[in-house]
RNA sequence: GGCGGCGUAGCUCAGUCGGUCAGAGCACUCGGCUCAUAAUCGAGGUGUCGCCGGUUCGAUCCCGGCCGCCGCCA
């Protein structure tokens, strides 16, 4: 079903009614360096992002401001964008729910469903919070109220909807499923859903008939998709679903998706059935990660005041750590699937031993040795160096760990290469030894570690390894060439001037 | 209430389809080095693998119950 050599990741689109935080930088960071992975390994890449802007909550807002929805969608959107590049996120495309191209798809998506038969109409009856504009089930209610609008009695309401027949998918998800055990990871969220599948399906409501602030039903004026049936199909949208029918299946179904755990189910069970039920394949892969969880009692003074993880926008710890040190904490220091801790100080350890200790300061020591040594100008590499066999078993276990994402394993396995290559530096101390064939060949290796290093982690530090390559005196950048050519053992050619410069990551003192 | 997840060294977390599986990184201690961002290299772990039972020749890993934290419930 997946074509080697092509990889089409997607973040969720985020609710244009929220601010840009770091839950959202976690995912999307992830995403990007998962392509910028696949990149650099050759394959065609296309990686999707954008916001989610329908629905009743974008309305309200926007009518409380005295805006239109769609100007507010505007604003919001400019500001996922704006956190985005910041963070050097490089995304191909940023799908917004309100543009056309997407509202195309989506009539034609659930048109298809409809004519097959499994939208249907139908009546919805419930309890209903007028205050709220909303329905809620029995068990929701306390004391037969409004759970939001305590004390405010609800009122029994019935409403015409349209109804996608998903309880006729139970067996079909379950063969998908079961057939693809990848398909859903971690394994113990697809166990999640095979349980949830198991217990039996309802049918759901996908349109409305409260607001018309969303996708006009084609076929019933009047109603509008309920926000999240227009949202899951950007994912088609923005590969050409409904426009250009041959770039669709260019990139569909070798979609990755990555989600946070709380929409799990809008992913492995309506958005599969929906697609079934067009006459599409599921997707490929679902990789669910957890939360990060703010622990540590004081975040300093750069967060303080954040009482909930939401609150703190990325931008805001870009001052300390710059975006290669924001991005590299959220791929090495949470593990892809679990919840994670997410602390300040853990942070700023994070960066001081990786990038601060051993990245940074092995450029620094030799460049300077290379300053003494060799006048400036870097030596090449030795082609029987000892380092040689552990460089490739390195690029072996990087290229796993990024294959089976596990940004965090991906580059622990790429740092025992820089430590491989502080130890040889210990072990062979070229600052104590005259200048010759032995320091040349030492302080190459260092070089050759470098460089190699640049590459494998250009996906987590896109600028900071880019400027490593200038200090080594490589032309271009670490993507310019790929995997395995560029990694192989003795890349660097030597004879390049060699730059000292400031520090790579200055150190972050805590003291004080 | 229903379903599900988590609870492993000071910290953040791996891992065990039951038998050298008790681990990594950080922190810490000691020693070396001084090219380097007080960086680096080497050595050092005495943890009841949440609690109580059960199955087994043997459980941290399986089963049951309990406690704590958390998520989802259209």
């Amino acid at each position: 079903m997946a074509v080697p050599g092509r990889f089409y990741v997607t973040t969720p689109i985020y609710y244009v009614n929220d601010a840009p935080h770091i839950g959202h930088a976690y995912t999307t960071v992830i995403a990007d360096a998962l392509a910028r992975w696949h990149r650099l390994v050759g394959d065609d890449t296309f990686f999707l992002t954008g916001t989610d802007e329908h629905g009743l909550k974008v309305a309200q807002s926007a009518e409380e401001r005295g805006v239109s929805p769609q100007a507010q969608a505007n604003a919001n959107a400019a500001r996922f964008r704006a956190a985005w590049d910041e963070l050097d996120i490089s995304y191909d495309d940023f799908i917004r729910t309100t543009e056309p191209r997407h509202h195309t798809a989506v009539q034609t998506l659930l048109s298809a469903v409809h004519d097959n038969g499994d939208i249907e109409l139908d009546t919805y009856e419930g309890p209903y919070c007028v205050s709220c504009e909303a329905y809620y089930q029995e068990s929701e209610l306390v004391d037969g109220c409004c759970p939001i609008h305590t004390g405010k009695p609800v009122v029994r309401l019935a409403e015409e909807n349209w109804f996608f027949r998903l309880s006729r998918y139970q067996q079909r998800l379950l063969d998908w499923i079961e057939t693809d055990p990848a398909a859903i990871q971690p394994e113990g969220k697809r166990n999640e859903v095979l349980g949830f599948v198991r217990q039996g399906l309802d049918d759901v409501s996908i349109t409305r008939t409260s607001l018309d602030w969303g996708v006009p039903v084609p076929w019933a004026p009047g109603h509008v998709f309920y926000v999240w049936y227009d949202a899951l199909i950007n994912y088609a949208t923005a590969i050409g679903y409904g426009t250009e029918p041959e770039r669709f299946t260019t990139w569909w179904p070798h979609v990755h998706h990555l989600i946070g755990k709380e929409i799990i189910r809008f992913h492995c069970v309506y958005w599969p059935a929906m697609l079934m039920a067009a006459g599409l394949d599921p997707p490929h892969r679902v990789h669910v990660h957890g939360w990060l969880l703010l622990g540590g009692e004081k975040l300093s003074k750069t967060v303080h005041g954040a009482a909930r993880l939401t609150d703190i926008a990325p931008a805001r710890l870009l001052d300390d750590f710059g975006v290669d040190g924001f991005r590299f904490h959220f791929l090495r220091d949470q593990s892809f699937g679990p919840d994670g801790e997410f602390s300040y100080e853990a942070m700023v350890a994070r960066y001081n031993a990786d990038l601060a200790n051993n990245l940074g300061n092995l450029l620094s020591r030799v460049t300077t040795v290379v300053d003494r040594k060799c006048d400036g100008i870097g030596p090449a590499p030795r082609p029987d160096s000892p380092l040689a066999a552990v460089a490739a078993e390195v690029v072996a276990a990087t290229s796993a760990a990024w294959d089976a994402v596990a940004p965090s394993q991906a580059l622990e396995a790429t740092w025992r290469l820089i430590r491989e290559g502080n130890a040889l530096l210990e072990a062979a101390e070229p600052w104590k030894a005259e200048p010759g064939p032995d320091v040349d060949g030492v302080l190459g290796d260092a070089l050759e570690v470098l460089r190699l290093v640049a590459v494998l982690a250009s996906p987590a530090l896109p600028s900071t390894t880019r400027e490593v390559f200038r200090r080594i005196g490589l032309d271009g950048s670490p993507t310019d060439r790929v995997l395995p050519e560029v990694a192989a053992w003795g890349g660097y050619p030597g004879g390049r001037p060699v730059e000292k410069g400031a520090p790579l990551f200055p150190r972050i003192r805590t003291d004080a």
